[in-house]
DNA sequence: AGGTAATATTAAAACGATTCAATATTAAAT
DNA sequence: ATTTAATATTGAATCGTTTTAATATTACCT
């Protein structure tokens, strides 16, 4: 591979006077750029960005933590991510932590030592031991789920008022019995979800029920199993929030296999707007959350702090809304058939 | 940020000694060791490994191009590279092309400048042009589509007999009038895709109908429109292989919005076995392509690369698997009912 | 021409690690 | 105790850029 070196013999200058002439610097006339280009394409030089990278303190990537971008929710933030990212001359780096709070300190651990400019972490675990990270020069972003304590710049939902706008919903069609199938409780945004809907419940005048609230994983299994558990459960609902459209799902074929009807027997409201959601044979009433702009304005929040731009720490909140779908659309009127195998 | 300097300086050793101590290498005396790590603890050091990378010439990065993480036949392909190359110590960076050549080309310049130790390509475009690329020090492994002429590691699927497959069994359904939504012409595998189709129905007996074909773009809206223009032209098929499972979901949802019942007038069977395929609303009979592995493969050729183990080319193609689900179904016959508004 | 100012070019020192050859120390063998 | 061998440690060069301060060249003005 030919180097800086190369391309100044060839050219007969310096190799600073390479560099200078690469970078758009001033002060270079306008033949010997001549020559240094001539040299440069007759080379097929490169520059090694490593080296510049070492020299420069900045090495233009960011790193990107996740879950899993296996679960329908991650790659339109990754793609927010990354396309903004390219905007500004970033490159991401992928990794996968599946949620162990151990992976995500290492990858946090490698990707600092990697030099990398940014961070960007959704849906992350750890959450205490986070403060020695302030003091790095190395930028984070959250996104949707925000360290209690310390303050980071954030991007998410109102997790609380889109809840709420979801049950709503539901109450406004005349439910009364509904069921919610949330989060784990550890995790900031499936407790916020859980307070909406009780804050929805409670306007009302529902009582709540513990019986009515089953905890998932936000994978489809866990909606399937809630599902069973709420049909063998008392009281039956007849409508039910899940806190993700994965489990809506997952509640959803838990329904067909015991021939119970959504929306007639049943109605369910998901959470995310996952591409699915808005197949026909779907039809997931949902509220949608903006994944791509979520990933995207992480970025810009992240690009504000690595050229100074701002100091202080920024929460950026973006909207919701609910879709309205078929599992519960605007004219169901509660009128419940037969259920079989009760 | 401390240094290796630092370190040594707080142990009382060579910066050589830190270094000898960090890698492992032999003849560092237990007390140096002790002394130098715990002043690593102290000043909380972390190597930096851009300036190792330098120094060493290997990143323990490799690019991973796709056309959009946000099409469901990606993010399994990218959680196998990923898994695998985690397992190796190596990171991904994550590049979506949207299909652009151009763009291909300047992240995979970007890439190389960025010194990756390998390169992962998948449904890549430009096919000529990448001859330059085989002298670099830097190994590509093509995913899904390989490259006409030259000779890169690779790895996929049997498309031909795949489809052929898929076909097969849509003919011994007792189906007859059999259409293909196929993909780009240019793409091989889509080539091959089309060219099982042809095979099967030749083997069979069937004559071959350019009527009963339509190219889509492997998208949502492009299976949509075919089904469309499908059911307006003739003569109507019976059965529809599509090239993969989006394309599939879009004519179902065109059959939805026309009142074509799935699979009782009209049989579907898709390519990839996306998760969406597998809903119980949705049961798409599809080609399982196993992406995971793939994603996995092509890390192994990589390393295999990297390492110097493995000079030859090498093509490993792995299995596909027909997953036979409600549209069209094993007890299906044909018993097609009447349409409306055909 | 001569002097100054503006424009071009370059040598050398970073950036932060690794490694090799050279040297220092300890252990083993006589 | 002395030599030899084995084990530890280190100085200095290197990886390929960028940048600053110094120097060289050209252009401009009287």
């Amino acid at each position: 591979m030919a180097k800086i070196k190369d391309v100044a013999k060839l050219a007969g200058v310096s190799p600073a006077c390479v560099s200078l002439a690469l970078n758009g610097k001033p002060y270079v006339s306008a033949k010997t750029k001549k020559r240094i280009y001539n040299a440069i394409e007759q080379l097929n030089y490169r520059p090694n960005i490593i080296a510049r990278s070492l020299r420069n303190k900045k090495t233009h990537t960011i790193g990107l933590v996740l879950s899993d971008i296996t679960n329908p929710f991650f790659p339109e933030i990754a793609r927010g991510v990354e396309t903004k990212a390219r905007e500004y001359g970033f490159n991401v780096i992928l990794c996968n932590t599946d949620a162990d709070p151990l992976l995500e300190k290492n990858y946090i651990e490698v990707l600092l030592a990697k030099q990398v400019d940014g961070l960007i972490l959704t849906s992350v675990r750890i959450m205490d031991d986070l403060d020695k990270y302030t003091k790095e020069n190395c930028p984070l972003v959250f996104i949707n789920r925000k360290p209690p304590l310390s303050d980071f710049d954030f991007v998410g939902i109102d997790n609380v008022a889109s809840a709420k706008m979801a049950v709503e919903h539901l109450i406004k069609l005349g439910h009364r019995k509904i069921a919610l199938i949330r989060g784990e409780p550890a995790s900031s945004a499936s407790f916020s979800r859980y307070e909406g809907y009780r804050m929805a419940l409670k306007e009302a005048g529902i009582p709540y029920s513990d019986n009515l609230v089953k905890i998932g994983y936000l994978r489809y299994e866990s909606g399937y199993r809630a599902m069973e558990s709420l049909l063998k459960g008392s009281p039956i609902p007849t409508a039910i929030f899940c806190a993700n459209d994965i489990m809506a799902l997952g509640a959803i074929d838990a329904c067909v296999d015991r021939k119970v009807k959504v929306p007639q027997d049943l109605a369910i409201v998901g959470f995310d707007d996952i591409w699915v959601a808005s197949l026909k044979n779907v039809q997931l009433t949902t509220v949608r959350q903006p994944r791509y702009e979520m990933g995207a304005k992480a970025v810009e929040l992240m690009v504000e702090r690595i050229i100074g731009k701002r100091k202080k720490t920024k929460r950026v909140i973006l909207p919701t809304k609910l879709v309205i779908r078929r599992t519960c659309g605007a004219n169901f009127k509660i009128s419940r058939g037969k259920w079989p195998n009760l």
